[in-house]
RNA sequence: UGGGGGAUCGUCUAAUGGUAGGACAGCGGACUCUGACUCCGCUAGUGAGGGUUCGAAUCCUUCUCCCCCAGCCA
């Protein structure tokens, strides 16, 4: 680890909160980076919570320091256990270390609560009998101050001796509530008495019954950050206006240190929904098939669908953090994908949409090894064999009876080269009784074996192919945007949004043998990028499309 | 008609009183054994009005629009 120098270079990001934490180690005033990564355990993480990750652990990588990944576990009613693995192996995935700094809010429950009685006994909070509904009314409006609890001005004593027995279980869900004695005439309505601890009878995932109250985020968060040193307390801009109340309890409670608290803007990308809310009901609702749906937004789903844990925190990267909220293109992403894969995915060849090819002046039982390059950007890639016969499938679309001018693909009398392999020059189609082609018939050219000809002929296109007698059976799934709309609920219900067409199951595809053997991210060559799906087994193929290649042919066609 | 925050190409962002730049998208072209990749070019922006200044995205001022807040969620 370095540490504080922090010269900022050329290829360094930059932004509000880097700025920041380089002034404050210049100045001394941040002697030790510290920061953290706080979820909720009560849901998957998405792409959204992905920034964070980036950012809080991105700043103690450049900077030095530590990033703590602290569960928020405050709220027993709504976590669950299965959320905290999860999590950490998310983040892992992702590519971040907390190394031993594995915390959680429930960790500080009896500091926290003895935290809680220095505030009544200051005269700062105090335990209010008012009903949920009835603190709301009380609260006024956002237009109209609130008033003031008839509660409000219990004494210390008898605050004590309530908070006590609130703790002794001697009161049921909701019968009383903490309170910070603030402003209940403020315009900032976060600072008019806020709840800061509720009781909720249910089993905590790490205490168990040893609690029934609980302290909520205001509570918990700061004073959190506070007992592990957080210097830097980096959260999302909904968040800006409970700074004065994270403030007003730093400031009025014996805690070891003075974090300060930074909000930047959350990520939200089109075409799909980053709340855990939504993702929660895609989920419940069999929308999509669990939170590791490979359509879905969250790490798990990415994970499944074949993206680059590289490719997500370029992404992010890419992005900067600011106070401004915006709506990044999926496009935006998706081109980041695609880099990342171009580089590092050995190409294939699979047909998914098979139409036979039979080349007539082809020798019958002959069968060649021919070479094929596995990545063309990258020669250390090497190549492989495949094999070549006279019965071929290529794809359906690769052939036109009336083609426009601009298809360089196959048609009758059109010579094009199959990849790697041979010139062939299609002859006649094969159609059944309702006129459909059922198959292709072609000649080639033995002399340019290997795909080019001696004689330096040009052909206009290259298409990609299978032997029929080698090629094995798989399915298919094509994934495209979960919702229509860029931005879903824009206009009306956001669920009637969601993309009918997201999945796409192709089965009867034809893939080349050397797919058979887990071969993690790969380029179908001319198609798109690929990865096994978990479910795959070597008599039941099944991939998952990660991206599909650009087409400007099929973005041409639509003119 | 309370409080907090934000407005720069279609999108995400740089420029902190001195030539409005980049990336993605789009368009055009070159190259190509992937209509991919790569390369080249083009299009396109300071929310509006006033002011200060030799000079304003930047400073002042008025206005407009957008987002967040009335959980015993985080």
């Amino acid at each position: 680890m370095n540490d504080s120098s922090a010269e900022p270079s050329e290829d360094e990001p930059r932004d509000f909160i880097r700025d920041r934490i380089r002034a404050d180690l210049e100045s001394g005033k941040t002697s030790a980076l510290v920061t953290r990564f706080p979820p909720e355990p009560n849901g998957y993480l998405h792409i959204g919570h992905a920034k964070s990750v980036c950012l809080n652990f991105g700043v103690v990588e450049e900077f030095g320091g530590v990033c703590n990944l602290r569960f928020d576990d405050t709220n027993p009613a709504r976590e669950d256990e299965e959320y905290l693995h999860a999590i950490q192996e998310d983040v892992r995935w992702l590519g971040f270390d907390w190394g031993d700094n594995l915390f959680h809010a429930s960790d500080y429950f009896e500091q926290l609560y003895a935290w809680a009685c220095h505030l009544i006994e200051a005269g700062c909070a105090y335990v209010d009998d008012l009903s949920a509904d009835e603190i709301r009314e009380y609260r006024g409006t956002l237009t109209e101050p609130g008033r003031p609890s008839p509660y409000r001005d219990r004494t210390a004593e008898e605050n004590l001796d309530l908070f006590a027995r609130m703790r002794a279980s001697e009161f049921e869900d909701g019968a009383k509530v903490l309170r910070a004695k603030i402003d209940m005439a403020s315009g900032n309505i976060n600072l008019r008495d806020p709840v800061l601890y509720r009781i909720i009878r249910a089993p905590h995932p790490r205490t168990g019954d040893a609690w029934c109250i609980y302290p909520n985020y205001d509570f918990a968060h700061g004073q959190s950050d506070a007992i592990e040193h957080v210097t830097h307390s980096i959260c999302t801009l909904e968040f800006e206006d409970h700074r004065p109340l994270y403030d007003w309890l730093i400031e009025n409670l014996p805690v070891p240190a003075r974090p300060r608290q930074y909000e930047f803007g959350r990520l939200n990308l089109g075409h799909t929904v980053l709340s855990k809310r939504r993702l929660v009901k895609l989920v419940e609702d069999g929308h999509v098939a669990g939170w590791d749906d490979p359509r879905m937004p969250t790490l798990t789903g990415l994970r499944r669908r074949g993206v680059p844990p590289s490719a997500i925190r370029d992404f992010i990267g890419r992005l900067g953090v600011t106070k401004s909220d915006g709506l990044v293109e999926m496009s935006y992403f998706e081109n980041t994908i695609r880099e990342h894969l171009n580089s590092s995915a050995p190409r294939r060849m699979a047909v998914l949409d098979p139409i036979k090819l039979v080349i007539e002046n082809y020798p019958e039982g002959t069968i060649e090894e021919l070479d094929a390059a596995n990545n063309p950007t990258d020669e250390t890639a090497g190549t492989r064999k495949v094999s070549f016969g006279r019965e071929l499938y290529v794809e359906r679309d690769d052939f036109m009876e009336a083609p426009p001018k601009k298809f360089r693909r196959l048609a009758i009398g059109q010579e094009v080269r199959l990849r790697f392999a041979y010139f062939v020059t299609c002859t006649e189609v094969v159609k059944d009784s309702d006129g459909n082609i059922v198959e292709l018939r072609c000649t080639y050219d033995p002399e340019s074996r290997g795909g080019d000809s001696p004689d330096g002929r040009k052909v206009r296109g290259t298409i990609h192919w299978v032997s029929a007698a080698h090629a094995l059976p798989a399915e298919v799934r094509l994934y495209d945007h979960l919702f229509a709309e860029e931005e879903p609920g824009k206009s009306g219900e956001w669920l009637d949004d969601l993309n009918p067409n997201s999945l796409e199951v192709r089965t009867g595809c034809l893939v080349e043998p050397a797919l058979a053997e887990n071969p993690g991210v790969v380029q179908f060559e001319r198609t798109g990028y690929f990865c096994p799906d978990p479910d795959s087994r070597p008599d039941a193929l099944l991939f998952n499309r990660t991206v599909s290649l650009r087409d400007s042919w099929a973005k041409d066609k639509g003119n």
